[in-house]
DNA sequence: GAGTGGTCTAGACCACACT
DNA sequence: GTGTGGTCTAGACCACTCC
């Protein structure tokens, strides 16, 4: 009993690592996956299809072993992936969460805008300006990859620190996941506008990219931020993407920066 | 022979977890410190004195283990850890390497400036405009943490990508450890400037914070970049660091962001 | 084939949070 | 105390690289 040979475990697992091994179907590269990138895949299925919901516990990491038929070890690594990649929480003594939008410390996680002095505040004040329905531009249609046809939804929103605007933003959303959402309910709405998203549409944003530039507003652009001398501003275009890295929205922001600045670390 | 115990791990390791458990001299927090993060500490002593030098391989993890007197597990989670910051780079079947700034991949890694075309060229040519020694101002001497009496080194240059100048830079460095740094040699030297510190200062940048605003340049910046028409530019703000989190370097590039752009992601 | 990192397991024990 | 994640170990086997 002391030389129980541990079981050739590709053999009867959850998913299998290939059907046939050297039959490779003309592909070059047989893709072994290993298994806990297999679990991964299993875990963010569960995350996709809304089975845990933001700011729930998940199965503790021994049931999920018990669940997929593998150690422990090998849910910790597929966790620890999950949780590098900021769609899970752990913590210790308490169980491993679905990352949400809606706590305190990480409400404005996307936000890099900071104030010179190091406040980290998120804006004090967010007016809604406008917010129609329309037919998607070329632009917007590529970066949603919808058609050009569709609808979606264009919102323009001014943000101010201490009374000063200071960010100018147009957001556009595909229309169908978004049904109903007006000005009114995005005005009456306390907290962040990706916490919105998340509790009354389900719509969890976890990553995005921003390309970004320096600009000269034009005469709304100047009048919606209260600017009077010609100033440059940053110009921060973000296409942000929920679990199955499809993107789900696409934004246009105006920064000002005299009192604020964009914080960016690289390693 | 088949329950050996296994050694209560924590008496005789390379560092002490802590001399006396209970006997918090004064402090809130015992300062728990897990194997590996001790081990990690040591790997990066090694890194820090220039024992193992940027491309090199550091000794096998087997050999790690046998050295601290720890499982390889253990030393494994240490390097994952160092590799995960980029410290170190692991390659299946030959080993695990220090970092370094001197490979095509990598040798603009902290240039985040993409064409808007998506090319993600380094610049085709960078022209050193000066280079001299002068005494740190308050300002450069807080960010490069030095005595504004002491000396630093100030670069300008201009890169261009396509014949078209693009990035106004200024570099100031502390004078010590780049002692005999001159325009000449800045120019001579084929590669990117952070690879000429790591060749022949060993000193190797490890992470930087970048602070990022829309500004307008003044007439002679306009002059350096070719510019006729007023034309707001992004204003990168950088403090890079070295191993033991040393500033070592601040910088301030002027990017024109009409061919280009400064991408980023969130997550 | 020998050496390296990569995966997986099983089991022990520690630190932390609730109750 | 019980349950959760966090650490550590020892050993087996796999995948990749080079000789």
């Amino acid at each position: 009993m002391a030389s129980t040979p541990p079981p050739s475990h590709n053999a009867s697992n959850p998913v299998a690592a290939g059907d046939a091994l050297p039959a490779s179907s003309g592909l070059g590269t047989p893709a072994f996956s290993p298994l806990y990138q297999q679990i991964k895949a299993l875990l963010l299925q569960s995350l996709q299809s809304g089975e845990w919901k933001p700011s729930t516990a998940i199965p503790s990491e021994i049931e999920l072993a018990g669940r997929y038929k593998v150690s422990q070890g090998t849910v910790r690594k597929a966790i620890d992936e999950l949780a590098a990649e900021n769609l899970l929480v752990r913590r210790q003594g308490k169980g491993t969460f679905v990352a949400t939008h809606a706590e305190q410390h990480v409400r404005y996680r996307f936000l890099r805008l900071i104030a010179n002095n190091g406040d980290t505040e998120g804006p004090a004040e967010r007016r809604i300006v406008d917010c129609k329905r329309l037919r998607a531009s070329t632009e917007i249609a590529k970066a949603l990859a919808i058609k050009p046809s569709d609808s979606v939804l264009q919102i323009r929103r001014v943000l101010s620190f201490a009374g000063q605007p200071t960010i100018l933003e147009d957001v556009w959303l595909p229309a169908a996941p978004f049904k109903g959402l007006t000005a009114e309910r995005l005005t009456a709405y306390q907290g962040a506008m990706y916490e919105l998203f998340e509790k009354e549409f389900g719509v969890h944003m976890v990553r995005a990219e921003e390309k970004i530039r320096a600009v000269l507003p034009d005469a709304e652009q100047e009048k919606l931020l209260h600017i009077n001398s010609p100033t440059p501003l940053l110009s921060v275009e973000r296409i942000a993407y929920t679990y199955n890295d499809a993107p789900m929205e696409f934004r246009r922001g105006l920064y000002l920066t005299d009192t604020h600045y964009y914080r960016n670390e690289l390693s």
